[in-house]
DNA sequence: AGCAGTTTTGCATTCGAATGCAAAACAAAA
DNA sequence: TTTTGTTTTGCATTCGAATGCAAAACTGCT
């Protein structure tokens, strides 16, 4: 038999009693041997549901009070095998629409008992280590905003740690989502644009390895096929607002049409777009050049942009994340679900009537 | 004796071994089996700076990455009393120059084989339970971004939890603190502001129990008295960007000489009362207004508004914060230290010869 | 008071890795 | 080959809380 002090209950064992050391971290054993009880009934005190009379809760919660007792996390999910830990990547500096995401689903997360243990991602090789640094510390589950391979998501299925992806997913194969659908708000924001006679556009997308990015591209080559708009250049960008000035020069020089109309994959790279065709190029928006964009972060709105764009419910959309991750840790075995808000047209000002 | 299966080693004992349940993480006592060696073994080839045999090691890790083990952290933690959590407490949404420092600190982190536990602090009560969790799960340290009482961070000291302050510190108490002093070079601005004839400037501050916003405003009262430009208007906002439209309403509405200038305690604000000055009073910046501030965030260089602003240097305050927070919790000992570092002026385009 | 039924309580064990100590294996010197 | 010295290895215990089980303490009823 273990000579482990704690396991000795009645206190006449002095010569193993550990004395409450002044600045020791007072453990469920010392508030036991103070308020005079086991140390399960401590423990009971601390975990909702359990049976205890009301005697003894209040006599144990006196003790623990005094000695400043809170059960230790750590210990607590050795033995549940539930470390309370979510684990949330997010890929960093490019996107601005991210930390208000973030953010979000951090209150989320702790109002629903858990803990955000965060993680940046940049490239493969970080989602690698930091899906092996997740699964060190056991983390009950992923929120993903985040860049991850198709084998990085089966690992950690093949694991058990279920994982809630963040406008991404993978189409062939089955897994948890929360999306944002802007298409129907395309297609009127498109059909928009045609009322304003705009025929020729031109296309600033993000990095081709986004899913965010390929849908939107693709619905919106789709909505503008549909109103007859021609797409006359198109190029390329990484989300960052230097980017989408880049892309408004790179456009300019593309022989074929000027294009009326420009649509941004997201608004910084709208922003960027719009203030070089104003400071460098000194085109008046939206008088000689509509813009368009996706996301609707709150910059966007900045009287100097006004940008008229479609804006992804993220406050909704972080607390289903969270929701949705919190169910999958409670019921491993739920099936998977996909939900996909719409997005909401923001009117703002870049568009107008087209240039002849 | 306990009848833990794990203690058995020899693998004679059939009756009570636990087979490699599929799907079951396997622990060190599945490898040390698998490896036909003792637990302690697998323990030490984990541990870095162990004495291990090379043949040991080799069987050990081949036993390892068959059945793809990764020592579990939390048991890891309960033993050795460090979990290598890091709390990092942030108050939110309002200052978008947080999310800049946030992922360089969980960076940083990362590098230093510290994960970031991630805490959204909006006031005081916030503040106090997240105290609470970040006890329970017994972080090494905390890097506080965030709002917090003297009262809560005593309690953090006597539980002897390191804290890193980033911006903000206690005058009258020792403490780790980065911090950025901008006053230097608001120095020099001033100095470029008067050299320009600014005679009669305004200010919009932020949150009084902001101790940045209070030490912007001493250093600013201070330049500019010494340069002798009168202060004619003050007014106070909340760092974001329509209190910083507001707040140039707020100065126009009050009586006194029309200011050449605005002073703002962020970018944030500046922008907020340069769009304002813009598009509806229709002034012109710099023409009819020069505008000041703090920070130097990314959004602040956008064409759009161009900002002589004075610059916090981020990514080395972040390397700093937790370079520091890790020194602390390695040598608890050790004493305080204040890392305070100069602020640049970034040029801008946001002032000019005062209006006469 | 006596008995069955219910609720509380305590005991002993468990989670998974780390580590002081002693035993075992190895290397070097006599 | 024996002895001494050094490095490896394994044993047993530890960290702190949770929990199945059985014992103990209540409850209500006759």
């Amino acid at each position: 038999m273990a000579n482990n002090p704690h396991k000795k209950n009645p206190p006449e064992d002095e010569s193993k009693v550990i004395p409450l050391i002044k600045g020791r971290r007072a453990t469920s054993y010392d508030v036991a041997r103070l308020a005079g009880v086991s140390q399960s009934a401590v423990s009971r005190c601390f975990k909702p549901g359990s049976s205890i009379s009301g005697k003894m809760r209040e006599r144990v919660m006196k003790a623990a009070k005094e000695l400043e007792y809170q059960p230790n996390a750590i210990a607590r999910g050795l033995i549940t095998q539930r470390s309370n830990l979510v684990a949330v990547l997010v890929s960093g500096r490019l996107n601005l629409y991210y930390p208000e995401a973030l953010f979000k689903i951090t209150e989320e997360l702790s109002a629903a008992g858990l803990r955000a243990l965060l993680f940046t991602v940049e490239n493969e090789e970080d989602a690698e280590t930091v899906i092996e640094q997740a699964w060190q510390f056991q983390v009950d589950g992923v929120i993903s905003a985040s860049h991850m391979t198709q084998e990085q998501y089966q690992l950690l299925e093949k694991r058990k740690i279920p994982v809630v992806f963040f406008n991404r997913y993978f189409a062939d194969h089955p897994n948890t989502v929360v999306y944002c659908d802007p298409s129907e708000q395309l297609e009127s924001l498109v059909a928009q644009l045609a009322e304003l006679r705009h025929k020729k556009a031109a296309l600033i997308s993000g990095p081709v390895e986004n899913m965010v990015n390929r849908e939107r591209v693709r619905m919106t080559k789709d909505a503008l096929a549909r109103s007859g708009i021609q797409i006359t250049a198109e190029t390329q960008g990484d989300f960052s607002y230097e980017s989408g000035a880049a892309g408004l020069q790179s456009i300019k020089q593309q022989d074929g049409d000027e294009p009326t109309v420009i649509i941004c994959v997201n608004d910084m790279m709208a922003m960027g777009c719009m203030d070089e065709a104003r400071s460098v190029l000194g085109l008046k928006v939206p008088e000689d050049l509509s813009i368009i964009s996706f996301d609707g972060i709150g910059m966007s709105q900045f009287s100097s942009y006004e940008l008229t764009t479609i804006r992804q419910p993220i406050g909704r959309m972080s607390e289903a994340a969270v929701r949705m991750i919190s169910d999958r840790v409670e019921h491993p075995e739920q099936s998977h679900e996909k939900r996909v808000f719409e997005g909401a047209v923001i009117p703002g000002g870049s568009i107008a009537r087209a240039r002849t």
